[in-house]
DNA sequence: CGTATTTTCGTGCACGCACACGGAAATATT
DNA sequence: AATATTTCCGTGTGCGTGCACGAAAATACG
């Protein structure tokens, strides 16, 4: 049975091995003040040595600093309901560091439209911000903001679709690729090796679509690999406009005459209107595969018009956004550059015990 | 643009605006020492009015309490390697909370020996511990232990298995009916309509194994109500001793004469025996499901022996065991008594990033 | 009423770190 | 050599809370 004690090198211990005072040992730690190159050396060593580490509630109770972290995000809506949740996770996350000194401002832009983006970036620069949450809707736009914060030595962590020139400090989100290849392999033992598959893909004028490209690519990636019989995949575009839900074109493609399709593969979270779409006509022996937990595509998933949702899990999208800045600018440790999260795979069954994501 | 101004209330300015010192409102708030009934009465007022919270940083620092919980667990091995996994997830928890006085000590028992359990558990009630994390794999023993707990007033949460008449703070841990459900749900896809298909229980001489039939029960349930064709489903139990696998068993049910076996549900994670079984014997048609990413059972995974793994989420149970037990009894804040955890369906596609379950 | 005992509460100091201030020592300038 | 300036470092106090100690006030007892 062991025991477990934790002795805690403080700075006064340092320091009376260095034969200085705990004032100089701090001047080491911070660069603050001035000290000599010969002390400096003998207290860095100590230091070194005894692997001291810093008790972080006596540091941020003593300093009294704050961290002013800016939330640069679409807000979500009844039409695009999914922003809802990285904000929801990233409030969660706010109160479990908020002891530590670290504030939010919250800056929300319109999905559908760029100067709103525009706006309140410009608004971030203006403000004495030590840390930005983004995400990268409008990619050109984005880069740019990302060039201006890093010019200021503002570290920013993208959220939900990557920027692949930006030098940011992380990315927050989900491998697209990958999880079109889950969704390949769901669909390929729910709808065999015959007849057409849809990859339906809503798209907009603008803006950043890498993640949905991706996961069709992977979806056919996984098809390309298999040794025997596939079926035809289709390309579906729907353009999305505010208002708009493409019905007439679901019509063409799924209910004309001679169309054989086994099932559908939705590449974001607006599967629920194909779900829509697939009970007011009753053609319920499709198999539907479409992202995230909204609270229409529950309902779908909980009746059985949708086979299977994955997750990009939105809200765990937010809360690890923010601990990553949490960790880079008051723990001052290293963060990953690319933290992707589980590609969940929920069912009706499963539902439930996922339903905070 | 809000701003997120925190004006946090302190004890000095309770003192203030009761007319009393800052020690007495101490005293109010730990219930310490004496105060008239009428100071009290004051100072509580106000400290509801103003919705108090104390600084945790400040407390912590302050009261250098320390908070010893016990870990009591079977010891992974080469055999039982799932146990491997809270551990580490408990050993995470605790560098994120060890700064405000939590220390663990490691109580670990032999998964196959009841004496060793009772030990290791006798030896915590002789131990000054505050917490208690355990694993109830033997049954009426744990009970046992349970109540000798809740006697002295320490918190005892479970992990991986429920016990129904436990008095326990929180029981951590996945909802196996449900889980098999999900299993049922990925054959039925995978497998189709004929055929037979098995139900694999590794089960021991004695133990707690509500679990596994729970996850057996929750499989046939979703076949009990489909509607239309179900294939048969057969149940085999191989008593697991030390140093047996099961492989003349196994052999008699998938390889002999006559057997349509078309998948194999393994309550388990024990599934990588079944997994050798088949590769050796070049069975590669059939649906394979079973528990949790070993790294056995992760090989199989990938070169698709095993088709799914359903994750219990070990790490996170044993990350998820502690925080509650820390939320319990530092932040003294209510903790939920079931606390269930997402029923991860894993694919060689979404593997990679489950890894660190 | 005087003394003893109990209740009540203010005060001081600790926790580990951040950081400002100013005195002492070293160095530069005349 | 005397004076001015810079470098270096020790010291003191703050952060918000926990808690021990003891003085003052209230109450009990003879």
């Amino acid at each position: 049975m062991k025991r477990d004690p934790i002795p805690r090198i403080r700075i006064v211990d340092i320091a009376g091995l260095a034969g200085v005072s705990a004032g100089t040992v701090d001047r080491v730690l911070h660069n603050r003040g001035e000290v000599s190159p010969k002390t400096r050396e003998k207290v860095m060593d100590i230091i070194k040595e005894l692997n001291y580490e810093p008790d972080i509630l006596a540091s941020a109770l003593a300093a009294k600093k704050t961290f002013r972290i800016a939330a640069l995000l679409p807000y979500g809506t009844d039409q695009i309901p999914f922003w809802k949740y990285p904000v929801a996770g990233i409030e969660e996350g706010l109160l479990e560091i908020m002891h530590f000194g670290v504030s939010l401002e919250r800056y929300y832009f319109d999905f559908f439209d760029r100067d709103s983006f525009l706006r309140q970036s410009s608004e971030i620069l203006n403000d004495d911000m030590q840390g930005v949450i983004m995400a990268s809707v409008f990619t050109s736009e984005a880069e740019d903001f990302l060039e201006r914060c890093n010019e200021r030595n503002i570290p920013v962590v993208l959220i939900n679709a990557n920027i692949c020139s930006g030098s940011c400090v992380a990315f927050v989100g989900q491998d697209s690729l990958q999880s079109g290849m889950v969704a390949a392999r769901l669909m390929k033992y729910g709808s065999g090796s015959d007849g057409e598959i849809l990859i339906i893909n809503f798209i907009r004028d603008e803006g950043n679509q890498d993640h949905i490209l991706k996961r069709e690519e992977g979806f056919r990636k996984y098809y390309g690999e298999l040794k025997t019989g596939t079926p035809v995949l289709r390309q579906l575009n729907i353009v999305e406009t505010a208002g708009l839900d493409g019905r007439e074109i679901l019509r063409d493609a799924i209910l004309s005459p001679g169309t054989r399709v086994k099932g559908i593969f939705v590449t974001n979270s607006r599967v629920f209107r194909v779900a829509r779409f697939l009970e007011e006509n009753n053609a319920g022996d499709i198999i539907l595969i479409g992202y995230d937990l909204l609270d229409e595509n529950k309902h779908f998933l909980k009746n059985s018009t949708i086979d299977f949702l994955i997750s990009q899990k939105p809200r765990e999208q937010g809360y690890k956004s923010i601990m990553t800045l949490y960790h880079h600018l008051v723990l001052k440790k290293n963060v990953e550059r690319n933290q992707y999260l589980p590609i969940d795979i929920i069912t009706k069954e499963n539902l439930e015990h996922y339903s905070s994501e």
